[in-house]
DNA sequence: CGCCTTTGACCAGCGC
DNA sequence: GCGCTGGTCAAAGGCG
């Protein structure tokens, strides 16, 4: 980073212009309100320019950060072999990943695929591959994670380069779908699970079909779980954390990281939004913010 | 009894 | 051709 460090832009933005003279007098004359008027015209047209600079700084430091990244990434794979693997039909090709409750150990490979994820969509023809974290509790050795569909799991193999168990489900919701998932534990983190998504479903969430209705309700967070009894004998099973690390907001918004699965899009909004009501904080800082609203409403009527 | 999971066997692709 | 590896199948067993 060195070598952008001296050409880095200052995109710190000095709210505080103006803001002391904005006071408006006991009692203007017309002349003065014009002139005000005036006054808070410039300054915004001051401030949308500053936004327009600020905007063109986050690219340069965006396209800085890209080329950066690739610089590293070629020499990363100068330096290390490549891997010994076969071809697969369903390759992570089409590569997308979304980082659920703050895993920031996505290993340099995940990185590398991610980064150049959209070169390499212009190539890809295959059905899309989708890779998802998912933070679990370390004592959970189950590999079910709870995604909103129903999977049904025809095998697990002990893979060569991780020693954990790689189980494979096929989607359940509906015969015609054929969309496949392999979850695995990581190597770097074990209450880490790795989620693979090969395909798209062709058919609507159970999870929102259920919540819809208001019928099986418990589907919607049980995954696999077909009856009420399966659903509490899966009550321990994973569930993407609701923890949402706002460092990482940039992969998912990002349009060249955005996660490409539309399920799990949804899924993650309607996790977002609901950690976000149950969190006590979240409604207590919601309330002081209303009750301050309202207040100062009432304060400036007076 | 039906559904789901487990697990060993089998198959296919790839490298040597 | 052979061995290794990942992916899939299907019979057996468990559970409600």
């Amino acid at each position: 980073m060195d070598q952008y460090s001296s050409s880095l832009v200052d995109t710190s933005l000095d709210l505080t212009i103006g803001v002391t003279r904005m006071r408006v007098e006991e009692d203007p004359p017309t002349s003065a309100l014009v002139e005000e008027l005036k006054r808070v015209s410039a300054e915004n047209k001051k401030l949308s320019e500053m936004l327009t600079l600020m905007y063109d700084n986050y690219n340069v430091l965006r396209k800085q950060l890209m080329e950066y990244v690739n610089k590293s990434n070629i020499t990363e794979r100068d330096q290390s072999s490549p891997p010994k693997k076969r071809k697969s039909p369903a390759r992570e090709d089409a590569f997308s990943s979304a980082v659920i409750g703050g895993v920031s150990e996505s290993s340099s490979t995940d990185q590398d695929e991610y980064l150049c994820k959209k070169q390499r969509e212009e190539t890809v023809v295959k059905e899309k591959v989708s890779r998802v974290y998912y933070k679990t509790e370390s004592s959970d050795t189950t590999l079910v994670v709870k995604d909103g569909y129903q999977w049904r799991k025809y095998g697990q193999k002990v893979t060569r380069d991780n020693p954990s168990p790689r189980a494979y489900f096929k989607c359940a919701c509906a015969p015609s779908c054929s969309v496949k998932k392999k979850v695995q534990r990581s190597v770097e983190d074990q209450s880490v699970l790795v989620a693979t998504y090969e395909g798209e479903h062709n058919h609507p969430m159970p999870s929102q079909i259920d919540s819809n209705n208001g019928l099986n309700r418990y589907i919607s967070h049980g995954g696999s779980a077909s009856t009420p009894a399966a659903a509490n004998r899966r009550s321990s099973l994973t569930e993407p954390v609701t923890t949402v690390d706002l460092t990482e907001s940039k992969k998912v918004t990002s349009p060249t990281s955005r996660i490409d699965f539309p399920e799990v899009q949804k899924l993650l909004v309607e996790q977002m939004a609901s950690s976000l009501t149950k969190d006590p904080n979240f409604t207590a800082a919601l309330a002081a913010a209303v009750t301050g609203k309202l207040y100062q409403q009432n304060h400036t009527e007076k």
